[in-house]
RNA sequence: CGGGGUGUAGCGCAGCUUGGUAGCGCGUCGGUUUUGGGUACCGAAGGUCGUGGGUUCAAAUCCCGCCGCCCCGACCA
């Protein structure tokens, strides 16, 4: 992509109302726009980055065994008051009428629409177990939005049902979402630690939310250092093998983690040393949740059991805050200078700076650049402005480009480009095919 | 919802106390400059002063209502 065909808008001032690292980035580097308090336009920077945040949940959904769905925004509130929480919710559901003066709400989750689907589908235990999820928009009327994306009232979410036969199949289910989300968070270069969570409204006992330390997180939260180093890695996980993933459960949470909801000092003085004990401030970023007969009761979600009688099926919800993650990521990875993005969600695997802008070796350079990366399978955003070097450094550092090439004259008479790291500051002085071969084997895998 | 702010050009702000023909910086546009970490110079465009009403010869400025947005608290992916 060149950049003066591109629309990124890039802001050389920090609007006023933006409070927070992500929420100022954010709006600096042309990846959002307000609309309206907690509402958002992604404009096409943000927007890559939101559908590389989804890609890499819907592949680690896949490989956990959910399937994808797609369910509305818009419910009927009918099926609200069949379980109960029409009147239940509160102000927070934005209730909205039709034109035959029905009452309809625009969705702030949805247990209830997919047990309906799953009720008229399922009816013996050989219809379980089975995990759905989609990812959509949902709106919740925060009493107050804030931090741009971190806490909007329309927000895009991954939210995910498992229907079991019994207890013993929801643990399954609940383990896969818990290792799945481990691994979906640690790909995209985050350090989620799942932390015992209230089970809150929803009801239920296994309930586990996910959190990113960062010092703008909204949650206090405790925990026993060791938690943090712990890392999947490159371990196979078999999403089948229940044992093996009662096993990644247990390791996981065995050592202290809880956010104030949940946090009891004596217990974390009794069980975590002194000097592995952490006070920190976390972002939310997922939730997952066992709630047994909650909603498959008051719906009728029934399934016969192998003797023949009508039980209730058991079930979880998992939910990803996809808009959330997209600020999340930047409160973790970003400098004085702009964002610096993991490689597996950046908008553009590599900026290209043009040093001179029309000195026809530089040009042809980086069209060749622009070729030679393309054809490596990786993309770029090349800076073909008629501005000055600074302006251009500026603004790929702003939108934080893991890697970046520099062409100019002068390396160019040497036959090289300059490879450098956004994180690190570090260049390299690289043949252009050499270059490209290197990116490639950087991005390889990811 | 309670408390505190704020609304003037795309962004950041001044002007308001003490009414008198709307300003600054950045950005944008047109030129000069051909640039190795946000150079420099010349010129230009761009504003219903959030909105409705009131006071006044005259309102961005004073008064009243409404709306938007931000911050602190309870809630949440």
């Amino acid at each position: 992509m060149r950049l003066t065909r591109y629309f990124m808008p890039v802001l050389k001032e920090t609007p006023a109302e933006a409070q927070i690292a992500s929420h100022r980035l954010m709006l600096r580097a042309g990846m959002i726009r307000q609309a309206s308090a907690g509402i958002y336009s992604w404009l096409p920077l943000g927007y890559t980055v939101l559908r590389n945040i989804e890609r890499i949940v819907h592949e680690e959904q896949a490989k956990a065994g959910a399937i994808p769905v797609l369910m509305p925004t818009i419910q009927s509130a009918d099926l609200w008051r069949e379980s109960g929480r029409y009147d239940a919710y509160g102000p927070e559901m934005l209730r909205i009428r039709d034109r035959h003066d029905r009452d309809m709400l625009f969705g702030p989750t949805n247990e209830e629409q997919i047990t309906e689907i799953f009720r008229s589908a399922a009816s013996s235990y050989r219809d379980v177990p089975k995990m759905l999820y989609h990812i959509q928009w949902k709106f919740r009327d925060e009493i107050r939005p804030r931090f741009g994306v971190m806490r909007g009232r329309e927000f895009l979410m991954k939210d995910g049902y498992s229907f079991d036969l019994d207890k013993e199949s929801a643990r399954h289910s609940y383990n896969r979402m818990m290792a799945a989300y481990l691994r979906t968070f640690e790909r995209m270069g985050l350090k989620a630690v799942p932390m015992k969570a209230e089970s809150g409204p929803i009801g239920g006992d296994l309930a586990h939310e996910f959190l990113i330390l960062a010092d703008t997180g909204e949650s206090e939260v405790f925990l026993d250092r060791r938690v943090v180093d712990l890392s999947l890695g490159d371990r196979a996980v078999d999403f089948e093998d229940a044992a093996q993933l009662q096993r990644i459960f247990d390791e996981w949470t065995a050592p202290y983690a809880r956010t104030d909801d949940t946090h009891e000092q004596a217990v974390f003085e009794e069980r975590v040393a002194e000097p592995d004990r952490v006070t920190a401030r976390g972002i939310e970023v997922g939730h997952i949740f066992y709630f047994g007969t909650k909603y498959a009761e008051p719906l009728g979600a029934m399934i016969a059991n192998r003797e023949g009688e009508r039980v209730a099926v058991h079930g979880g919800s998992y939910g990803i805050g996809v808009s959330r993650v997209t600020g999340a990521i930047i409160e973790a990875n970003h400098d004085d200078k702009g964002i610096i993005w993991p490689e597996p969600v950046t908008p553009f695997s590599v900026g290209i700076v043009n040093l001179k802008q029309g000195d026809a070796a530089c040009d042809t350079a980086c069209a060749d650049l622009e070729a030679r990366v393309a054809a490596a399978g990786l993309s770029s955003l090349y800076d073909d402005r008629e501005e000055r070097a600074g302006a251009k450094f500026a603004t790929m550092d702003l939108i934080g480009l893991p890697w970046r090439l520099t062409v100019g004259p002068r390396g160019l008479g040497n036959g090289v480009v300059e490879l450098t790291s956004r994180r690190t500051g570090v260049s390299e002085e690289l043949t252009a095919e050499a270059a490209v071969t290197k990116l490639a084997a950087l991005y390889d895998g990811l």
